[in-house]
Formats: C-alpha cells, structure tokens, sequence
DNA sequence: CGCAGCGTTGACAACCTTCAAATTTGGTGG
DNA sequence: CCACCAAATTTGAAGGTTGTCAACGCTGCG
C-alpha cells in the first residue's frame, strides 16, 4: 500500500524520490491506538506532531450543556498540529473515532525539514490551509445549509478527501462511525441525523452501513449540493 | 497612537525596539480604501500580504442562493493570506466593510522576516492560529447556541480582540456594519437579526447604535455564555 | 439471560425563515 | 431648508426545520 501522506502531499508539490524516501522514513513505527480514545487533551502543550496512517480521529471539545462538538475529521494523511506548540496550550482535543495507527513525529524532525527541504515544507503548509478552508466550508455549510444538504455535503467531501489519499473504493470509503457521531459532527440531534440519512437513503443517493459509506448517484448528489471540490485544492486524477 | 500590529504581535512574543521598528517601516505608506469594496476576489491569485491597519474588513463568499456568507472579520493589525499563494487560487474572497487602510506587504519582505527574524516570524505564525482558532468557535456556536447566544459571543470576541489592539474604549468598540451585514456573519436572516438584537437591548445587556458597539453589563453577558477567551491566546491585561 | 448502546418512531414545542408591509434613517438635488 | 428616494430597521403573521421527550426494538456481549 502506498504511504497516504505521500500521496496527499503529492497534490502540493512534485514530490522527488529523495521526498518520497525522507516521508517514508518519518513513518516509520507507527503507534497503533485503539478506537475513541484521546490523543491530545485540551490543556495540553504537545510538543511532537502527530500523523495519521490508518483509522480515523477528529477534533473536538466538550460543552458547557455536556454535548460534544466535532468540528474536524482526519483520515490518513492528514496530520495534527503541525505549529501548535506556538499557542502553548491545547484549546480543544483529539481523539480517535476508530482504531488507528498514529505517528508521533519529533519537533526536531520537522525542524529538520522545513530547514532542508522546500518542497516539502511547501506541501505541509498546503496542507495546513486546506484544513482551513475545509473548516470554512464546515461553518458556510452550517449557515446556508438544510440537514440533508450538510450530510450529503460532508459525504461528498470526505469521498474526495479519501479518493485523494486512494482509500476509497469506488464511490464508496469507509466511515466507521455511529449516528451519535455523525450528529455530533454536522451539529445536529441524534433524531434528527437519523431522520435525514433515511430521507437520503430513500432517494437513492446513498448508502451508510457497516461502516462505510458509498455515495449511490454522485451526478445528482453534487448536482443537488452545487458540490464544487477546487476548495480542496487538489490536482484533478490523471 | 500606536502600530495595533505591534500591539497584537506583542502578546504572542516578546518584541524587542528593533522588532517593533522593522514593524512600523512594514507599516509605512497603507492605501486607503473605501467602505464595502473588495479587496481580493475570489480566484485570484494574490502575490502580496495584506494588512489591516484601520477600518473593518471580512472574509467572505456568495452562495449559489444569491446569499452572502460573511467568516471571518477583520480589524486592525490582522493580517491576510500570509501564504495564501501557495494555495495558487482564493477560494473566497476579501472586502472592506467600513472605510480602511491597508498595507501591501511584498513577498519579499516576508521571506526576509522569516529568514531573519524568529521571534516576529512565531507571532506570525501565531496570529494565523489564532484565527483558526476562532473560525472553530464560530462553528461550535453555530451548531450549537442560540441566535442570542451566538450574537453575544460574537459581541464578546471583538470587544476582547479590540481591548487587544487598543482600539476598544472601555467595554465599547467601533463596528460600523448593517444588520443585513451582522445577520451574513451570523448566518441568521434579517429579521432574526433584528429581533435577537431587541431582545438583548431589552435585557439591557448591549448597545449596537451610530456604528458601535457597547457590552452593558459585561459580567452577566460574560456568564450568560460561558465566555472564556482563552482561544484568542491573548496574555491577560496588565 | 440480561444489559447497555444504538437505531428508529411518534408527538409536540421551540426556533428560525420567509413574505409582506410599514416606519425610520440618511443622502441628494432642487 | 425641504422634498424625495433608496436603504435600513422594524413589525406582524404563517410555515418550515430542527430539537426535545418518550418509548420501543434490535444487536452484541458478558
């Protein structure tokens, strides 16, 4: 299996082979971590950065009223906290959703590259500003959205973000998660998460089951959305 | 009166004279610009850094709808798209809202800050997770507060991150923005807006009148939304 | 077998949007 | 200074979307 970092930096550079090797090499022992456990607390001052190689994890934070918020996903390839050693102290957490396997790179591994390498570096802070826009298009989406559109929003998205690390199959990538989750992710009640993935399910747009899902009729889905993926910055597939 | 850059910058590092007047030449000759005018559109490819030294401007998109959505505001000292170009393409857009000033900071003179200069380079580095920071909250209280709540919040940041700029006076600061405009940032229509602001006029909690905005009685509207500013990373007044 | 968590359903209430229209405000030209 | 116009604010009413509460069935696991 090809690295997915490797391929997801691809996007933001013409990666070398020496690129390829020193990417390679920073993924090496990888730590494997079971599913909903944190990885970074509110509070705390990391000071490695973290990857994600298989799995699925998400940043969230714990409310006033005792509800969760998720406000990102990371599937392979995405990494976590590449600066935030900057702000000193943690203002939400990570945890997984899934069992992962994570990497702890060391800070001066990082230092090493941004010192030595530009093409790389280039491509990690692409990286860091397509995290943003993805979290503005969240908030947009939030804003102007009904419930059906944000999920089929949210399902659009990740299956690009999954067909660009080349983990989706087809139209159809997995999302391991419960209805709870995937409320607490699109902001909306339980009941009501489930009332919406009915509708769509019986519009025949798209299937969530066992884990994974697969988007049925893409053509009408991005169509019903306005779905325009350039937010995401990613070459188009060869 | 003094450079609101420095003054942001001061509360992520600690600027020494030469810091501060390599700052103030950056600032030196900004355009004026006039109210509700764009500043960068959407697709573009800007080739220069932007910073706001007075007035207020936003980040924002128009939506298939014929809609606005406003997601992030601008005000003095904040900067835009410090390395936007390695994204190649805008996928939103920039525009004043009041009347502002702008400086065009040439590439060149960033690169020479970050080759040279690591302390004004963290606070750099610092103030674009801040803003990250506080597009998350948007999204948290998006999904999760009332219409008034949100307002409140919104109202709480900016007199914080004007208190942090120097620019508020008291617990009152300039937003010289319509209704029209508050409900595009809140994602709320019109009407609601209009009526979420009665509310807490009558509540005796703020004042939003002749483009300002005034907190009447910080303490409760503080505990009303379990405000804790700690996202905007801010050191605590002196 | 019993339990706990998840998915599902129904009924109802709350929040917010939309539509329509009246009122106020601010700017411009006579 | 006043008349006029456009834009913004305000009000009322109705309808749609989503949240909350409560209950039930299902599934996997000890």
């Amino acid at each position: 299996m090809t690295n997915p970092l490797i391929l997801k930096l691809s996007h933001a550079a013409d990666l070398q082979d020496e690129d390829r090797a020193l990417l390679r090499r920073l993924c090496a022992r990888p730590t494997a971590i079971t599913a909903r456990t944190d990885i970074i607390r509110e509070g705390d001052t990391p000071s490695t950065v973290r990857l994600v190689l298989r799995g699925l994890a998400c940043r969230y934070q714990y409310l006033p009223d005792g509800g969760r918020a998720i406000f990102a996903l990371l599937i392979p390839g995405d990494l976590c906290d590449l600066h935030v050693s900057i702000l000193g102290r943690m203002d939400h957490s990570l945890a997984t959703l899934s069992a992962c396997d994570v990497v702890e790179i060391p800070r001066a591994a990082i230092q090493f590259i941004t010192d030595t390498n530009p093409r790389i570096t280039r491509a990690l802070w692409w990286a860091t500003l397509v995290d943003e826009a993805v979290l503005r298009h969240w908030l947009v989406g939030k804003n102007r959205r009904l419930a059906d559109q944000q999920l089929l929003h949210l399902f659009c998205e990740l299956l690009v973000r999954f067909q660009a690390v080349g983990l989706a199959d087809g139209d159809s990538y997995p999302l391991p998660i419960t209805q709870i989750e995937l409320g607490d992710i699109l902001g909306l009640s339980t009941v009501h998460t489930n009332r919406t993935l009915q509708g769509l399910r019986a519009e025949g747009l798209i299937a969530f089951e066992d884990g994974r899902v697969t988007i049925l009729d893409r053509e009408r889905a991005w169509e019903m959305i306005s779905f325009d993926p350039g937010y995401l910055h990613l070459k188009r597939r060869r």
